[in-house]
DNA sequence: CAGAAATGTGCACACGTATTCACATACTAG
DNA sequence: CTAGTATGTGAATACGTGTGCACATTTCTG
C-alpha cells in the first residue's frame, strides 16, 4: 500500500508517459501479457486480452513505439526528408504529396529544411535516429550526406536532382529535354529573340534547364538573346525582366525555369511596360503549379508531374524496404508541355 | 579470430548500424568511454577522446538518439505536427516557418496530415511516439486528441482554431475581429450590398469570420445580400461568386474567408463577367498571402500575421517543456487591414 | 614519504518493449 | 487412466544508450 503510493509519487514526479509494467500491475497480469495484447496473433486469452485493453484505454497506455523500435527487426518507422525552400510552392506542394502518401504506408515523416538558410550540420544530425530512409528532394545538399546515409546503412532516394550512384534510387524530371521542348514551341511561334530566366544557379536542376535552352537556340541556328538567374521567385522574374526591358534588350519569346518566375515577368510586361503576352512576348514557365491553370493566368508551361514523382519515390521505398541490397534505380520523367494563352 | 569474423558476419546479415560497442572493441576501449567521448563535459582523456572520435568518424557510427532518449530525462526531441490541407498556402507557409524555427531548437518535426481526407486514427497513432509535444495547427481534428494528450502527459499546442483547457496552449487569430474590420472598410467605401465567401462550414475560423461579418453588417443597419461556402481555394472562389451574378444577386462589396478565394472571385468578376474590381465591386480577402502583394493583384485583406503566430507557438513551446506544469496560455493575434487597390 | 585530493575508467543498471523458452494447465485420444 | 497435444502465461533476455558508483591511478600538499 506504502510502497505503491511512494511508486505512484515518483512516477508523477517524473511525469513519464505509462509503461506496460503499470497497466500489468492495474490489470493484475504479467507485463508480457500486456505486451501480447496489442501484438495481433499472439497467444493470450480472449477474455484477459479485452479486459487489460480496457485497463490500458482508461490509463491511456499505448505501447512507446520508440522503445519497441529498439528490438527485432527494428524499424523506426520514421523517414527523414531534406527539401528545398517551401516558399517555392512546386516543393510545398510536393512535399504535401509525399507527407501523404508516407502516413498511408505507415512511415512518419520527418522534415529538414524548407528554408535556403540551411546548414549540412542540421541535415547530418538527423541522422541520428535510426531513419528508414531519407529523402532527398530538391535544395541544394552535399554530396557527403550520400556518404553518412551509406555508413549508417540507410537508404537513400533523391528526387529533384540526377545522383547516380550504387545503392541509391533516384527519380527526376528531365530538365534538359523539358527546356528543348519550350524552346521548339517558342519557335513554332516564330519567335527568334529568346530569353532565359532561371533560378539560383547552383542548383543542378536550373543548370539543366538553361543548358537545354542554350542548346536548342544555337541548334535552331540562333543566338539567346538573354540569360539571366536570380532565384525562383516571382519578385525575382519580375525583376529580371525589368532590368532586361530597360536595358535595351527586345525580346519576343521568354523561356522561365519556373512558373513563379513566368508569373512575375509577365506582370512586370503588362503592369510596368504594357508589353502585351502572347501578342509581343511569348512567355513558357515550368513545373505546372495550379496557379498556371487559374483564367486569369493561363500560363503555357512544361508540366514537372508531381503525382508520378511522389509515386515512384513512394514506391522505390517500398522496394528498397523489402529488398535493401537491391541495385539503384533510375527514372527520368519526360515533361509534357501544357498549351495555354501565354505563349 | 574466428568469433571476430562471424561476428562481423552476423552485423552484416542483419546490416544494422554500427553501435558503440562495436566503435569501443575497434578503438580498444569500454563502451562507456565511447559515450563520454560524445557528451561534451564527461570525464575523459583528451587524447583518448581524440581518439574515439576518429574511429567512431571512420566506422561512421552516431549515437543513436531513440535509445538515448529512452533513458534519462526522457527527451525524444521529436515533435507532431498536425497540419491543414497544405493545398492552402497560408498552412503551407506557416508550415514552413514552423519547421524552420523547430530545427533551430534541436526539435524534429513528425508531419501528420496535410490533406482533407485525414483519420483520426492516424493522428492518435502517432502518438505512440514519446513525444516532446503535439502542435495541433489549422485542420479539422476532434476534441479527443486533447484528452490523449493529457493522459500520455504530451504537451499540446493548439494554433488556428481555439481551445480553451487546463494546460493546453493556443494561439490564434482574432478571426471575428478580423472579419468586423473588413466589413468596416467596405462601408468606409460606401458599399452597402454586401456578401460573404467562406470556406469549409465545419472549420471553426470560419465560423468565427462569418458571424463576425453577419454581427458587423447588422450592427450597420443593413442585411447581408449573400452568405455562401465551399472550401478555401481558389477555383470555390471563383464558382461560388460566378452563381452568385448568375442567380440575380447585385453585390458591391465582397468579403471573402482567405485570400486564395478572394483572388478566384476577382477572377470570376473580371474575366466572366466583365466586373470591374474595385470599381463595380469591392473584395477584401483575409491572411495576406505573399501572392496578395503581387503587382497584378494588389488585393486588400486582412494580416494573419504568420510570424507573430510561429513565434508565439515556439516561444509557448519552449516555456512549457521547462514548466510542464505551468498554466495554460491563451493568445489572441489582432489582424490588421492592410490597404491595397481591390476594395 | 604519507595522506589527501584530483583525475580517469570500467561495471552495472535503467529506460520500455517484443519475443523465446520453459513450464503449467486443460483437453483429447487410445 | 495415461500419454500426448493444444493452449496460456510468466521469467528472462536483447535492443543501444547515458550515468552513478566504486575503484584505480596519478598528482598535489604538508
Amino acid at each position: 500500500m506504502e510502497q505503491e503510493l511512494t511508486m505512484e509519487q515518483e512516477r508523477k514526479a517524473r511525469s513519464r508517459r505509462i509503461t506496460a509494467e503499470q497497466v500489468a500491475n492495474a490489470a493484475g497480469v504479467s507485463r508480457s501479457a500486456v505486451s501480447r495484447a496489442f501484438t495481433v496473433g499472439a497467444y493470450l486469452d480472449k477474455g484477459k486480452r479485452t479486459e487489460i485493453l480496457k485497463v490500458a484505454q482508461e490509463l491511456g497506455y499505448r505501447p512507446n513505439a520508440l522503445a519497441a523500435g529498439l528490438q527485432g527487426e527494428g524499424r523506426s518507422n520514421l523517414v527523414a526528408i531534406v527539401t528545398g525552400s517551401l516558399a517555392n510552392h512546386y516543393d510545398g506542394d510536393v512535399l504535401s504529396l509525399l507527407v501523404r502518401g508516407l502516413n498511408v504506408m505507415g512511415k512518419w515523416p520527418v522534415i529538414v529544411g524548407g528554408s535556403e538558410d540551411m546548414s549540412e550540420a542540421e541535415v547530418l544530425n538527423v541522422l541520428a535516429y535510426p531513419l528508414d530512409a531519407l529523402i532527398l528532394r530538391g535544395g541544394s545538399v552535399d554530396e557527403s550526406v550520400m556518404i553518412h546515409c551509406s555508413k549508417l546503412n540507410v537508404p537513400l532516394i533523391v528526387s529533384g536532382r540526377v545522383m547516380r550512384s550504387e545503392g541509391v534510387d533516384c527519380v527526376c524530371c528531365d530538365n534538359r529535354r523539358g527546356a528543348e521542348i519550350a524552346v521548339s514551341e517558342l519557335l513554332k511561334k516564330g519567335r527568334t529573340r529568346l530569353g532565359y530566366i532561371g533560378g539560383s544557379e547552383h542548383l543542378s536542376s536550373d543548370q539543366e534547364r538553361k543548358a537545354g535552352f542554350e542548346f536548342a537556340v544555337r541548334r535552331a541556328g540562333l543566338l539567346p538573346e538573354a540569360i539571366v538567374q536570380a532565384d525562383y521567385s516571382h519578385e525575382g522574374g519580375y525583376r529580371l525582366l525589368s532590368e532586361l526591358i530597360q536595358s535595351g534588350c527586345e525580346l519576343d519569346g521568354l523561356f522561365c525555369a519556373n512558373d513563379a518566375m513566368a508569373l512575375g515577368a509577365i506582370a512586370a510586361a503588362r503592369c510596368e511596360f504594357g508589353i502585351s503576352v502572347p501578342a509581343d512576348l511569348s512567355v513558357i514557365g515550368f513545373d505546372d503549379l495550379a496557379m498556371a491553370a487559374w483564367p486569369e493566368f493561363g500560363l503555357s508551361t512544361m508540366r514537372n508531374d508531381m503525382e508520378k514523382t511522389v509515386s515512384h519515390i513512394l514506391r522505390m521505398l517500398g522496394e528498397r524496404l523489402s529488398a535493401p541490397e537491391k541495385q539503384g534505380e533510375m527514372v527520368l520523367i519526360e515533361p509534357e508541355f501544357i498549351f495555354r494563352n501565354t505563349h
